[in-house]
RNA sequence: GGGCCCGUAGCUCAGCUAGGAGAGAGCGCCGGCCUUCUAAGCCGGUGGUCCGGGGUUCAAAUCCCCGCGGGCCCGCCA
């Protein structure tokens, strides 16, 4: 643990003196000291668990009490209670806190390691949705979090330019006279245009097609239904662009599209000039317009990969062959495939690459019949590439849950191939999908809530808010926007799916990132204010006079002082799970009980020169502590709104 | 049919990994507080068969089993 950690120096010292009596190892009680209901003390030992029983509970208390943190002991049941010497308790959080600055709270990593975070990695097809975005936060907090605790951390966006859906997307620009964004139109939304358009025709086409050929009347009722819905969709994205829409309908109109896009995919792959001249500059079109929204959202990404890249270079046929060359190999639906399912079977493999046991694998069918590259394949070769290229010790694919079966048949390939290595240290970081309330999200038919209209939605409501107060400010509203859309998708947890709600996003009080920079904005507030009465606020200073009693009798500062010493276990949590909720619910915590405090007592005002210096130091304290937890949420603080 | 995630107040969620003391926030609703360090704030009130049923245990929101409801996956898609 971190040396500026208060709360983990009293537990060790609680700790050391219960070892005498237990036979429990001293780390391994440590764990067991929780911090209790306000009303039995400030932390509690459930005996049970430290291996006592409560008849040692007179022992136990003698015990503790050799332990100078502790001023009380008490047994009540199982539990032993522990109230403690606020005074000294105090003066350590003080000193740790000015002893550590900035750094307060942060763990760091004793071997920091090399770790590749892949995230976001949107299809190159339509604008960043809100899925997407959920990613996009996950993902910045990760890296930021690795990076925050020592590790060396590179961060990379796959952009899937191999495939149908790019192949149909081509087919569609091919039609166009000219594939340039009209004016006024972002490339990525323009991309997205013509690929739900494109697709929703072909959709069509091949519907009415099977239309004809169904039999059954049933069948053709379920046919007709969906051709419904798809002429719904055809006919707004045609208001949208009535030109577009009706020149690519007509020209696919005498086309089998599936040739034509098994066509166009066969020749990208292949690496034909034209073709790959062509691909590119759509796509490029598209990831421009993600890297305005990933700039603005501050998703950084250290390096962009191209599938493709892959595919000309020969990694994935040298893949395919190994794959080949494997004694698993077996022929499923009538192609050629590896029986990943066989090598799964080995319970101790499962375990060391952390597969669900009851997870059922099929075999991985190593090439299309018509000789092309399928998604999985090519991932070989790119987790390959990620682990050599950066000498990682461990990828991290931020990717969400419905991939979980691809993850693991990548990890069994690896394995297979013999990268053992690379498949124990490849992890995916998982987490539920995004919904929409209400109506269904498809960005194939061009119905998805882009993360640029949320952030432009929530820039406003900021920059309203921002002129009621008379400070019309276009650059702190879009911190405000960006910082709460990200917080949203923080707050919840990664395991848990999510409903897409705009007035969530949109509330600025209480459990929100406003609330919080707000909150911080009023410990800026007060430094500002200090300078200006000319008070003292050098730390170093403060601390040598403060009054280390000052909590003794006032429960709200207690639990502030308490509050600020236990972030450092908070963070370390946070960090050894990757769970950004944990860390959210703290801050939120801490807001609470500082907004509470500040309006009960003046803190500059205070006559006592050592309470005043104490209170001054437990602001220093609040805010530093929301600063260091808000930019690991990648939130960048803002000293005044 | 099989697998995974989720189900806690009217709504959105913490708490569940390592079981323990009357179940916590926010929003909503009702009522107060701006001549004193920022009212995106504070104070008070309202509100719950922890999806249901079994089981394990001295003790279950938490662990196990069986159901129910919602989402996702089981493609020569990505």
């Amino acid at each position: 643990m971190n040396s500026c950690n208060p709360l983990n120096s009293v537990k060790i010292c609680i700790a050391e003196a219960l070892a005498q009596i237990s036979k429990v190892a001293v780390e391994d009680i440590v764990k067991n000291v929780e911090i209790s209901r306000e009303e039995f003390g400030d932390l509690t030992i459930l005996l049970p668990r430290v291996g006592l029983s409560p008849e040692y509970c007179r022992e136990a208390i003698e015990t503790v009490r050799n332990c100078r943190f502790v001023s009380e002991a008490r047994c009540a049941g199982i539990y032993l209670n522990i109230v403690l010497n606020k005074t000294l308790f105090t003066d350590t959080t003080f000193e740790f806190l000015v002893r550590c600055k900035d750094s307060y709270g942060i763990y760091k990593e004793p071997n920091p390691k090399r770790i590749v975070v892949e995230y976001v990695s949107a299809n190159p097809l339509h604008p960043l949705h809100i899925g997407a975005s959920r990613n996009a936060a996950l993902g910045q907090f990760i890296a930021n979090i690795l990076k925050t605790a020592g590790n060396i951390v590179q961060t990379r966006f796959y952009i899937n330019d191999v495939g149908r859906q790019v192949a149909l997307l081509t087919l569609g620009m091919m039609q166009l006279e000219s594939i340039e964004p009209p004016n006024n139109t972002k490339p990525d939304h323009w991309v997205g245009l013509v690929y739900a358009i494109t697709n929703v025709i072909a959709e069509i086409m091949s519907l009415k097609k099977k239309l004809v050929e169904a039999l059954r009347d049933e069948e053709r009722e379920e046919i007709q239904r969906e051709l419904d819905e798809l002429l719904v969709d055809a006919s707004r994205l045609r208001s949208q662009a009535p030109d577009v829409f009706d020149r690519v309908a007509e020209k696919l109109k005498n086309i089998d599209i599936e040739e034509e896009v098994s066509r166009i995919m066969k020749l990208y792959e292949l690496g034909n000039p034209d073709m790959k001249s062509f691909v590119r500059k759509i796509v490029t079109m598209c990831i421009e317009g993600f890297k305005q929204t990933l700039t603005r959202f501050g998703a950084l990404i250290d390096v962009w990969d191209w599938e493709s890249d892959l595919v000309w270079s020969g990694e994935v046929e040298e893949v395919v062959k190994k794959l080949e060359a494997s004694p698993l190999t077996m022929v499923y639906k009538g192609a050629l495939a590896v029986d990943l399912g066989q090598l799964a079977k080995d319970l101790n493999v499962r375990n060391r690459l952390a597969i669900d046991r009851d997870l059922e694998i099929p075999p991985l069918i190593i090439r299309r019949s018509d000789g092309t590259t399928l998604y999985t394949v090519r991932d070989i070769a790119y987790t390959l590439k990620k682990f050599r290229e950066f000498n990682a010790d461990k990828v991290i694919n931020i990717i969400a849950s419905e991939q979980k079966l691809p993850q693991a048949q990548l990890k069994l390939a690896l394995y297979l191939l013999g990268y053992t290595r690379e498949a124990e240290n490849l992890v995916h970081y998982s987490y539920e999908i995004v919904a929409m309330e209400g109506t269904k999200m498809s960005s194939r038919r061009g119905r998805i809530v882009t993360l640029d209209e949320i952030l432009d939605t929530a820039k406003q409501k900021a920059l309203a808010e921002l002129e009621t107060r008379g400070n019309r400010s276009e650059e702190l509203a879009e911190k405000i926007g960006v910082a709460a859309v990200k917080f949203y998708l923080l707050s919840i947890s990664p395991s848990r799916p999510m409903k897409f709600s705009w007035k969530l996003v949109l509330d600025f009080e209480k459990n929100s990132a406003p609330y919080l920079l707000y909150t911080y904005a009023r410990t800026e507030g007060i430094f500002r204010k200090a300078r200006e009465l000319e008070l003292n606020t050098e730390v170093q200073e403060l601390i040598k006079i403060a009054d280390r009693g000052f909590a003794e009798n006032n429960a709200k500062r207690w639990r502030l002082v308490k509050l600020v010493a236990s972030f450092p276990e908070v963070f370390y949590g946070s960090y050894q799970s990757l769970d950004p909720s944990t860390l959210v619910t703290y801050a939120l915590k801490l807001a609470d009980e500082f907004n509470s405090w500040y309006s009960e007592e003046p803190i500059l005002l205070e006559e006592n020169e050592k309470i005043r210096a104490s209170k001054i130091l437990l602001t220093y304290g609040v805010k530093t502590v929301l600063a260091n937890t808000l930019r690991v949420l990648g939130i960048e603080p803002i000293e005044k709104i």
